[in-house]
DNA sequence: GCGTGCCGTCGAAGCGCTTCGACGGAGCGC
DNA sequence: GCGCTCCGTCGAAGCGCTTCGACGGCACGC
C-alpha cells in the first residue's frame, strides 16, 4: 500500500480513502490511486483492514450439524450465501454449532471474527438467538422465530406457499385434499416450517371452503405407507395429498402402487417446500412447490448485512422477506377421477 | 489481554507464549494464567492474531457453484470439512467460485485471508489447481487430479469402492453386470469420478473373469429409460446393473416396471457412490455403496492443515487419504432369477 | 485585499496480537 | 567457587491497514 502511495504520488492515508470513500477525494487523485493498484496488482490484506477497522467483513454462517432432512437444500442455501457475501465483498464462513451447542457459539462469537451471524434452520425457540441478542452480535434469519418482530430475515411464505398449492389442486376439482405433515416431534418442539404450514393449509382449505385434514408423519417411507392407510379409513374419499415429508411421500406411492391405483389418477400428490432432486426422484416425479432455497440464502445475507452496513445506528425498522416457493408441475396430480360427479364414497 | 497479565502477574508476552506455546512457560505460570484468561472471560482476537503471526487459522473450501449433481452429497462434505476445520482452531470460508472464475481466484487469494485452501471437485485437468501452484498456496483437494503426486488429497477410493460392489454382486451369482456411468461430455472431460469408476469397474470385473460392459449416460431419468433399453438389446441376459447416475437410475426402474419386470429379481440395481438421502427415494431402495462424504470433508480439511502445520519447510511426502465406500444392501439387489442354471438367453 | 469556509490531502497514532533480542537467575562442570 | 549455559520472562518493535486532527490552498464575500 506504501508503495502504490508512493507510486501515485500521495500519502498513505489518501490511498485508504480512495478505497473506502471514507472521505471526498478528487477524480484525478483517484484515477491515478487506481491505476497504481492496477498495476502493481495490489489487494488490501484482509486482516489488516480488519483490524484496524474493527470491521471485519466475515460473517458466519451458523447451520445445523448433519441431521437428515436437510441434504440438497441446505447446500442450496449455503451457495446462495456464500454468493451473496461475495458480492458484496464479505466473506463467508460456517459454524456448524449443536455438538457443542452455545457455549461454543459464545466463544466463537468472542474471538471478533465476524461482524454478523446469519443463523439458518431457526427453531421459534432458540438458544443460538438468544446468545446473539444479549451478547449484541447483529444478525439476520433464514427461517424465524416466534416472535421475530425487530429482526431481520428471510423465510419461506408458508401461507402463500400452501394457499397456491390448495388452490392448484383445487382447481384441478379436489374437494377432499389431506396435508401430511412432519413428525409429531418436530411439529411440537415448534420446528418452523411445520407449523408454519400446518396454519397456511388450514387456513387456505378453509378460505376454499373445504374442510382441513392434517396428519403427522415420521421422515420415512414405512410410516408414509401406514399414514396412507390411517387416512383412507378415516377419508376413503379422499383426492388428494399436500404433503411436506419426501420420505414419507414415498412411502405414500409405494402404498398406492400396491393398492393397484395410480399416482396421479387415483390419487394427487403435491410435494410441498421439495427441491427439485428430490422431486425428480420419484416415479412419476412430483409436482411440487419449490423453495428458492438460493434466494433464500442470498436474502439471508442481503438482509444481515443490510442491517451491518445501514443500520448500524438507530435501527428504523427491520428487513423481512417472504418468498414464496413456486409451483412445477409434474407428474404426480391430475383432475380426481370423478371430478365432475359428486365425490365417489363408493371407493377404496 | 493486557489485563490478563496484569491479573496474572505477568507480561504481555508471556501471556502470548502461554496460549502459543511458541517459548516454554512453567507450569505454575501457565496455570496463573490460564486462571486470569477464564475469570475474565477472556478470548484472543483473531484478526490480531492473524495479521501479527501471518496465519490467519481460516481456510478456505473451494467449491462449485451449484450445478445440479451435488447436492445432499456436497452438503456433508462441508459439513464434515467445518467440523474438522473447527476442531483443529481453525476457521472455514467457503469460495463458490467457477462464476467468475480463476482470475476472482486470484484476488482472493492475494487478500491474504487464508493460511491454505481445500479444493472441492477437482477435475483431473483443473485451473484452480495450476493457481494455487503458481501462488505457492498451500492446499489439498477433495478428489484429485491426473497426477496429483506431490500434492495431500483426500478422495474416493473407487478401485475398492467398485471391487466390493461387483463382488457383492458376483456373490449372489450375477455373472453379466453392467455400469453405467454418468454423461459422456463429464467422463470425456476427465470428471473424475466417472473416469477411475469406469477403470475400477473394468478391472474388478475381469478379475471376476467376466466381460465388462459399460454404459454413458446423461444424468436424467429419461436418458435412463432409453439407456436401459438399449443395453438389454445389446445384452438380453443382463442381471445386474452398477449405476453411478442416480438420476438414471430413476429412469431405469420405471422402464423395468413398464416391462412388467420387478427390481430386484428381474434386475438387480446398485447403485454406486450414492448419498444415503437418494438411495431411500426409490422404490425399492437402492442398494449401495455409500461414501464417507463428511469423513472425507474431515479428511480433506486433516491433510491441509497437516500440510500447514507440520509440512511448512520440507514437504516429506503427500498425504494421500482414499476412503472406500460401505455397502449398504437394501432392497434392490438379490441373487438372479437362474443364479444356479445357465444365464437365461432366452429372455425378454 | 484579507478573512472565512470548505475541500482534499497529509502525518501519526493506534487496532491486539506475535516475536525478537535481551536479561536475570538457577544449575552445572571443573 | 567462578564462569557458562540454559530456562523462563520481559519490553518493544512491528504486522498493514484505518482514522483523527491538522493544514494548505482555493473560491467567495464584504
Amino acid at each position: 500500500m506504501q508503495e502504490v502511495a508512493k507510486r501515485a504520488g500521495v500519502a498513505l492515508s489518501t490511498v485508504s480513502y480512495a478505497l473506502n470513500g471514507t472521505r471526498p477525494i478528487s477524480d484525478e487523485t483517484r484515477q491515478r490511486i487506481l491505476r497504481a493498484m492496477d498495476e502493481l496488482g495490489y489487494q488490501p490484506h484482509a486482516m489488516a483492514r480488519g483490524l484496524a477497522s474493527k470491521r471485519t467483513r466475515i460473517i458466519a454462517l451458523l447451520f445445523p450439524a448433519s441431521g437428515r432432512g436437510l441434504g440438497a437444500t441446505a447446500l442450496e442455501i449455503v451457495t446462495g450465501a456464500a454468493g451473496a457475501a461475495r458480492a458484496m465483498g464479505y466473506h463467508l464462513v460456517v459454524w456448524s454449532t449443536e455438538a457443542h451447542g452455545v457455549d461454543e457459539l459464545r466463544s466463537l462469537l468472542s474471538q471478533g471474527l465476524v461482524d454478523g451471524v446469519v443463523v439458518m434452520r431457526v427453531r421459534l425457540r432458540d438458544d443460538r438467538i438468544d446468545l446473539l441478542r444479549t451478547m449484541d452480535v447483529p444478525f439476520s434469519m433464514i427461517g424465524r422465530t416466534a416472535s421475530p418482530a425487530d429482526v431481520n430475515f428471510a423465510d419461506i411464505d408458508y401461507d402463500q406457499t400452501t394457499r397456491e398449492a390448495v388452490d392448484y389442486l383445487v382447481g384441478l376439482g379436489h374437494r377432499k385434499i389431506a396435508f401430511l405433515n412432519h413428525s409429531r416431534e418436530s411439529f411440537e418442539a415448534g420446528y418452523g416450517p411445520s407449523v408454519r404450514a400446518a396454519g397456511g393449509f388450514e387456513s387456505a382449505v378453509r378460505s376454499a371452503g373445504l374442510e382441513p385434514i392434517m396428519w403427522l408423519c415420521d421422515d420415512a417411507p414405512q410410516a408414509g405407507r401406514q399414514a396412507l392407510d390411517e387416512l383412507l379409513v378415516l377419508h376413503p374419499d379422499l383426492t388428494a395429498l399436500v404433503a411436506m415429508n419426501e420420505l414419507a411421500i414415498v412411502g405414500v406411492m409405494h402404498a398406492i402402487r400396491e393398492r393397484g391405483w395410480r399416482v396421479p389418477d387415483d390419487l394427487s400428490i403435491m410435494s410441498l417446500v421439495s427441491a427439485v432432486q428430490t422431486a425428480e426422484m420419484t416415479m412419476p416425479p412430483l409436482t411440487a412447490m419449490t423453495p428458492p432455497y438460493d434466494e433464500l440464502g442470498r436474502l439471508g445475507v442481503d438482509v444481515l448485512i443490510e442491517r451491518l452496513e445501514r443500520q448500524a445506528a438507530g435501527r428504523p425498522r427491520p428487513l423481512q422477506g417472504l418468498l414464496p416457493c413456486r409451483l412445477v408441475v409434474r407428474g404426480s396430480t391430475a383432475p380426481p377421477r370423478a371430478a365432475t360427479a359428486t365425490p365417489a364414497a363408493a371407493r377404496g
